[in-house]
DNA sequence: GAAAAGTCGTTTCAGTTGAAACTATATCGC
DNA sequence: GCGATATAGTTTCAACTGAAACGACTTTTC
């Protein structure tokens, strides 16, 4: 049997790396902007195309649709987001930002990508593409093993 | 201000692929050892190196004290591990896995290896090597950005 | 055109998590 | 030595998460 150490198994690794900078965004957004993960997950998705279903929210933020439901409504709460009625279909509304949203977004883009940029400064243009690929082909691999979820290790 | 896309926005990136992965794993070890993610670390690290304390096997998998002590408690109930007094310390205990514990250790940790196998056979060796050193560089950068803990995105 | 089946979103509930408080033991400072 | 401080591990409690049940609306089927 081939040895196994913790330290050296790749779902292992993956996983302490990805809390470790999910710890370190989450905390710096809270402290900026009072957001939570799943809400700003649903602000970058509704700033690139507004007047999206919580359904499809959900699909491109891959989050469930409960913790779509709840950061939607926090956002609305806070006025940084607003429903208007979806007449092709009244069960769902479509979500935009309002003024209010688009001013935070303004700050929050800016923010997340000097965040991502310390932490990708460490690799060069070569490696990102590379690390970027890997992730792709790894994830596919992990979704044929075992079809769906969020997990732990 | 450069584009946002969260698609290709690396925290988020890592986030899925992490859970991914994460939730391919558990439920693999959950149906087939009645293993919860920590339990399963503990029984690996331990079998690195028994006589081990909870608080040297929260240093190594890098989870809660918490999480260990009660991690600890169901493996020692399921009669997987044992707790040895430590002599030295005596708030603390020595743990070690026991034989029926080391059985199933030896049906886990191929198992292990054969899922990571299954993810891993989509990079070459290089990539393999390049991947790793990358994750730990960027775990680095992660640690400064912000101290500690586990999070979200 | 109305019953059956499906979908969007919310609410409820049970499980998991970690911060903080606590107990027991150990070490430090004098 | 012994009071003050620190550490190992457990328990408690509040927050977060997602499965399941539900209400509202839509589509399909006959």
């Amino acid at each position: 049997m081939a040895d196994l150490k913790l330290d050296q198994f790749l779902p292992y690794r993956l996983s302490v790396v990805s809390n470790r900078v999910s710890a370190a965004i989450a905390t710096a957004y809270d402290r900026l902007f009072g957001l939570r993960i799943p809400e700003w997950r649903l602000i970058a998705v509704i700033a690139e195309g507004p007047g999206i279903t919580q359904q499809a929210l959900g699909v491109a933020t891959r989050m469930d649709k409960v913790t779509v439901s709840r950061a939607a409504q926090a956002l609305v709460e806070r006025g940084l987001v607003a429903r208007a009625p979806n007449e092709g279909d009244r069960r769902s509304h479509l979500l935009a930002l309002t003024a209010t949203g688009r001013l935070l977004y303004d700050q929050v883009a800016p923010k997340a990508l000097e965040l991502e940029a310390k932490v990708l400064e460490q690799l060069d243009a070569g490696e990102r593409v590379a690390l970027s690929a890997m992730l792709d082909r790894i994830e596919a691999a992990a979704s044929e093993v075992a079809p769906e979820g969020v997990g732990a290790d």
